[in-house]
DNA sequence: AGGCCATCAATTTTT
DNA sequence: TTGATGGCCT
């Protein structure tokens, strides 16, 4: 049991602790991740649990498989082969599809992401005769969202106004056109689930008593269907182990709920308590910072962070003139640390509470010739013409999908316009069918009954549609998934329509070919499982390596920690934003996010704010964030006024240069890693092997290895015994 | 049907 | 300031 010993007592008594629930409450950096891995391993390797009988969850895909990888290289392979362990998303989809028969829809149903349920949303609308300025879709989208979380179907929607009355409506007609395209939505997958446990005592008892274990990631962010489902699935055995920080909960407004916490000690009672509070990542003026900030909210059980890595430095205060002059002082400190080897590139990460702030920053890299990364804004998956090749891809699988037909009938444009789109909707209807199997049927000509409802102008493209859709069909039992994607995209001329010359049309086509290149993965699986993955997948995970700062919103920072941090934006009405002044429950959330930011810089933090900053078309002047006078100011060095004479003509260029300037062979790392690409390295295991890659991560040191006996493994080396031989 | 200008609105976004 | 949307023109 030799990885116990390294574990600090508190780790150690949630690791082994025993059968019963248990609500582990994790200060950031206090070895989460470790003890939620160790612990399945313990039951695994010194309980007699089988790796079948035990479920795993978590919020993302990256978590999800960061635990895949740490207990495998606990406990090999072999040993964990039938663990569940996945996001509660793909947890669901899977379960609904095996239990399909007692849904309203079919096993291979097709899961509509956020920017489908919004036009669902706009469909529903327009069905309904209702304003789309009265009723905004992203507000109605919302409110459905809001009601699904909490478990409430259409028909339980509570309605105290009118516009209640009207938004149960839409949820009516929402919920059915989902139905008929035999979509579930992302809220779907939670609530059909918990439903399904409940309204069938059968099914719940089936996977109640299949997981002796159930453990829980990031509990603090759950929502009332997650909770209840939680609850469902371990009704038998009892055994819930979940893991959570309430200060660390900013996704209330999406439906998470933090009073899950204390509903969890109240539903389970007798459930053991265990507080982490050592925290492995931060220094500890940095830790006396963020504490100073969390310990100011309400109705909240304190916890006590320390570290043993040293007192470090204090905080720095900076305040510029403007929001340029703000920018300036982040490119070019950083551009200073790095020339005096005090830190890497990317250890640097710049934070702010919108990403409308990230544009100045990024202005800022520009003029300075340094390159960044930016996390979030545009996602891969949300590109228009990413997003149109999978409803092409979606359509050809299951033709009955309404959203993905409106979507792409006439992309790029094949003469089918808006009248002729409700006339194939209303054919639907008639035919009491989809509009996409009239299409189908009208690729037959003018045999077709439904050939008289069109005039001779739009009948002809939809047929041609319709024949091309009919043989996509038919290639979908023989061809792979590429094969598909080729003839796709050299039957409706993409690539032609995309590349229009531009600089922007090469990248749409750029994304394509990445799009290509994913499906290429896919050439041995199934459309639908590709379909799954490309729904359930979000692009958060592919964040590209590289040794550059980072930039990103202080939600996007969670649960990542960077050497060096610069919290910008300090100022009220940004950072406490100006939507939750009137929310106490917001904002707290807000002084949260702000703990969330502090938390993530292990070694030096950087709070910045500007004087005045543009707001929209003109420049106001800033009044503090009022968490700032809450960090005491002994904490707090460099209180220095003015920065940069207003640069408001933008930024002046400095001489060109790249991060990689200072010889990347003679860094100063922060945490330094101990395995360098090109080392061979041992295994216990797995043998000899060549390092690929390693970068640090969450008090780890994460290794990329290519072993002769098996290829490439991702391990984490606390864990994984790995020997350097040259 | 599709392209161009006025108008309006403006957090955060694990899946 | 950007960006998305709706109406108008060809």
């Amino acid at each position: 049991m030799d990885f116990l010993k390294k574990l600090n007592p508190a780790q150690k008594s949630a690791v082994t602790a025993g059968d019963g629930p248990v609500l582990v409450l994790a200060g950031p950096g206090s070895g989460k991740t470790r003890v939620l891995t160790q612990r399945i391993a313990y039951q695994i390797g010194y309980e007699g649990a089988r790796p079948y009988q035990m479920l795993a969850v978590t919020f993302t895909n990256k978590a999800a498989r960061e635990m895949e990888h740490r207990v495998q290289s606990l406990l090999g392979e072999e040993m964990t082969r039938g663990l569940l362990l996945g996001t509660f998303h793909a947890t669901c989809a899977r379960i609904l599809r095996r239990e399909a028969d007692r849904l309203p829809v079919s096993s291979d149903f097709v899961i509509f992401d956020s920017d489908d349920q919004l036009s669902v949303v706009k469909s529903a609308l327009k069905e309904l005769n209702l304003s789309d300025k009265l009723y905004r879709p992203v507000v109605v989208h919302a409110a459905i969202s809001h009601a699904k979380n909490e478990l409430l179907e259409p028909k339980n929607f509570p309605v105290v106004t009118y516009r209640d009355e009207a938004v149960k409506r839409i949820y009516e007609r929402y919920q059915q056109l989902l139905q008929d395209s035999n979509g579930v939505d992302f809220d779907d997958l939670l609530l059909m689930t918990t439903k399904l446990m409940q309204e069938n005592p059968d099914v719940r008892e089936k996977y109640a008593s299949r997981f002796h274990h159930v453990l829980v990631d990031e509990f603090q962010d759950t929502n009332i269907a997650q909770y209840t489902l939680l609850k469902a699935l371990s009704s038998i055995h009892n055994n819930i182990f979940v893991v959570g920080d309430p200060d660390q909960s900013v996704y209330a407004w999406r439906g998470a709920d933090y009073r899950n916490v204390k509903r969890f000690e109240q539903d389970f009672p007798g459930a053991q308590v265990i507080l982490l509070e050592q925290n492995y990542r931060s220094r500890q003026l940095i830790l006396d910072a963020a504490m100073a900030v969390i310990d100011k909210a309400h109705n909240r059980r304190k916890k006590e962070l320390f570290t043993e890595r040293g007192q470090g430095e204090k905080a720095i205060f900076y305040e510029a003139a403007d929001d340029y002059g703000e920018a300036s002082f982040v490119v070019d400190t950083i551009a200073n640390l790095v020339a005096t080897q005090q830190a890497q590139p990317g250890d640097c990460a710049v934070m702010y509470r919108t990403n409308a702030q990230s544009r100045l920053l990024e202005e800022a890299f520009l003029a300075a010739r340094l390159p960044y990364r930016l996390v979030g804004a545009q996602r891969f998956y949300g590109r228009r013409e990413v997003k149109d090749m999978i409803a092409f891809l979606r359509l050809a699988q299951n033709p009955d999908d309404e959203i993905s037909l409106d979507r792409v009938i006439n992309v790029p444009p094949r003469g089918i316009g808006d009248k002729t789109i409700l006339a194939l909707h209303e054919a639907g209807r008639a035919a009491k069918t989809s509009p996409g199997q009239i299409l189908l049927d009208l690729a037959r000509g003018s045999d077709s009954p439904h050939w008289a409802r069109f005039t001779n102008r739009a009948v002809l493209p939809l047929a041609d549609f319709g024949a091309t859709l009919a043989a996509w069909r038919g290639l979908l039992s023989t061809a792979t998934v590429p094969e598909l994607f080729d003839r796709i995209m050299q039957d409706v001329n993409l690539k032609e329509h995309l590349d229009d010359g531009t600089d922007e049309g090469k990248e749409r086509l750029g994304n394509l070919l990445e799009l290509r290149r994913l499906a290429e993965e896919y050439s041995t699986r199934s459309l639908s499982e590709f379909l799954e993955n490309v729904a359930l997948v979000s692009d958060q995970d592919t964040l590209s390596e590289g040794n550059v700062p980072t930039l990103l919103t202080m939600h996007a920072a969670k649960g990542l920690e960077f050497g060096v941090v610069f919290i910008t934006g300090l100022d009220d009405g940004v950072l406490p934003h100006s939507r939750s002044f009137d929310e106490p429950d917001q904002m707290e959330e807000e002084r949260r996010l702000f703990y969330v930011g502090i938390t993530r810089a292990k070694e030096r933090l950087y709070l910045t704010r500007a004087m005045r900053r543009g707001g929209h078309g003109y420049t106001e002047d800033t009044i503090e964030s009022r968490f700032l006078r809450d960090i005491p100011t002994e904490l707090l060095s460099g209180k220095s006024r003015g920065g940069r004479p207003a640069a408001r003509s933008g930024f002046r260029p400095q001489a060109a240069s790249t991060w990689s300037l200072p010889a990347p062979s003679r860094p100063a790392p922060i945490l330094s890693a101990q395995f360098r690409p090109g080392m061979r390295v041992s295994h216990p295991v797995w043998n000899e092997g060549v390092v690929l890659e390693s970068r640090i991560q969450s008090d780890d040191e994460i290794v990329d290895v290519s072993f002769e006996s098996v290829g490439f493994k991702r391990l984490a080396a606390s864990l994984a015994k790995l020997k350097i031989i040259a």
